[in-house]
DNA sequence: TGTTTTTAGTTAATCGATTAAACAAATTAT
DNA sequence: ATAATTTGTTTAATCGATTAACTAAAAACA
């Protein structure tokens, strides 16, 4: 506290001025190999560490960057992403590190706060995971602080984005289930007409029906919200409907999770009567018995991803907004027969 | 950027000087209301935001908080807690917040670099979760930053810490089985000599046995390690040990999840044939058929309680170390047969 | 009324770094 | 040999706050 050892106190022990102890420590200056080896012998002996605020406040950068991610309430959807936001933030840590920038977070409601903690940390940049209101966007925008979103549907085209190709994930799902022989494919969706997610998933649905010239079905399309107990009414719903339904392609590993739960409290199997294919890979899909085929994405790559692309703004903050979209995996296991 | 309003910058709208801001920005000197009212408005309409860095400079304390996490690797243990860590992690952030802090993580693979974040960034306190080796613990002490440690069960008692009653857990779990009508009750654990908490686990399981003067038999206690292939393992050496057992008590819900595997590929049903209880509750656990029994602890507690104690270690630091045992709670599911 | 005390505000040093500008000594060029 | 350049280092201003010490004016006291 009291007793830091400072730049001063180096630069005492080695007989120099504070000055070449910075151009040695940041090499922005010539120095005498000598003099240099004093400085470095003086630093290592006194174990002295930079302030790093003292020195943000001088270069104005912080080497600080911020991830926003959402206040997750026991039971939200977003709580069962739980495991992917620590991992996409473990992942943002590492990397962000590397480049030796510390990260401060933010489980923010998406008040005007955190647009504060932005100014008084003076963040070089902010990386933001989820979904917002609108008027957040708006906000964030003022920062001038190169920002990055991750699995943020926001239609601004201001910012920088990484996201999935949510189309192409379900159409790699219904393509597999259809080449392990069903035709009567049901489709389990969230809402459809608040959320962009699921009207492209329901594209990717439609084009792998449409690849093998299966017609497309309004009523194989049954919508709910993203959660288990939706999953649930769901497959009571189709049960119900009579439909010769053999497999259901899940938007959402939970929908798939809960239709497998209300499947087996009719006494129906999975896979031998209804297969089941879901979408996001939980961690809890391979403990399932039968373990849930799905699609994956690859999280931390996101991570690494979002740092990449927020050094890039930061180091030209003119560049054009872009948007990359990452890969998605199909995980087969247990829950989809082949016919 | 180069264009920050500082508190000079109101100073001068305001008509006053820079210090006078200061004093009516922090309320140590008395300032007649109406310069304080000259002086709210410039910084109202200025829009200023006072630089922590710069604050924390001349105070000598930064307002931050570090929150070291384990690096997960996918497949370890940790990887099925993670969301845990996110869920603790979000707690301690909004109760710092409240409180005027900020978090910084690292995400650390418990190497060296961790002290110099704390030293380089001035870390006014830092909250620890999980296990570190122990060479890790000692260099933590050096820092003279207050720390508390959430799940660690680290022998030294130079630090503060928060954690579970592991015996009393097993205990309310093996308690609950034998209640139900359960005499002949398995023990899974993972590796009992280096793990503290298994060790602890184990004794709550002795304990509820001898209240209940049923004999306690070392051949009934299977050890492995805290994985979801351990947990299958454990239930096959279970079965071909031909030992009448009713009832499995785990000490891991991971461990307990495969067991239910395990035991559902060599056609035992749960809970008919055999009831499993687990430990944790982890977020898979009520997603599984059928819902899996256990011990859950109240996570987000254990954010706000590291907050609490670390907060009253910084304000007191000579304040003797203390260790705070926070509550389990039973959760009925329904992989435990009542007889 | 003159003296002391209180109130309200300013000046200037400080926190721990960076860096432009100045400068002396050593090298090179002419 | 002298001027011009290069090299290595120091001086001092700066970043944006806080705060001890000082001062002037107003209020309280004798």
């Amino acid at each position: 506290m009291s007793n830091r050892i400072t730049l001063k106190d180096v630069a005492q022990s080695a007989g120099v001025s504070p000055a070449t102890v910075s151009y040695v420590l940041n090499g922005k200056k010539t120095i005498s190999d000598d003099t240099k080896k004093r400085v470095m012998d003086a630093i290592e002996q006194l174990e002295y560490v930079p302030d790093l605020n003292a020195r943000s406040l001088s270069m104005r950068d912080s080497k600080l960057i911020g991830v926003v991610v959402p206040q997750t309430e026991p039971g939200s959807r977003l709580m069962f992403q739980n495991n992917f936001y620590s991992e996409i933030l473990g992942s943002i840590e590492y990397h962000a590190r590397l480049r030796g920038y510390h990260v401060i977070i933010s489980a923010t409601d998406a008040n005007e706060s955190y647009l504060t903690l932005a100014m008084e940390r003076n963040l070089d940049g902010i990386i933001v995971i989820g979904m917002y209101p609108d008027e957040f966007y708006q906000q964030m925008k003022k920062t001038n602080i190169p920002i990055v979103l991750i699995d943020s549907y926001c239609d601004d085209h201001y910012y920088h984005s990484i996201r999935v190709d949510d189309a192409y994930g379900s159409y790699l799902a219904t393509k597999y289930v259809l080449e392990c022989g069903h035709t009567d494919v049901a489709f389990f969706a969230g809402q459809l007409k608040e959320n962009g997610v699921m009207k492209k998933r329901l594209t990717g649905y439609q084009q792998a029906l449409n690849e093998r010239n299966i017609e497309f079905r309004t009523e194989y399309v049954f919508e709910g919200k993203i959660d288990y107990d939706s999953g649930i009414e769901l497959s009571d719903k189709l049960l119900k409907s009579k439909l010769n339904v053999t497999a259901i392609v899940a938007a959402a590993d939970i929908l798939a999770i809960g239709a497998m739960k209300g499947l087996y409290e009719q006494g129906i199997k999975v896979p031998d009567d209804i297969s089941v294919i879901g979408f996001d890979d939980l961690e809890i899909s391979k403990y399932l018995t039968p373990g849930l085929s799905t699609v994956k994405q690859q999280i931390s790559q996101k991570g690494e991803c979002a740092v990449e692309m927020l050094f890039n703004s930061m180091q030209n903050p003119s560049l054009s907004k872009q948007e990359q979209i990452l890969p998605l995996y199909l995980v087969e296991r247990n829950s989809v027969r082949k016919i």
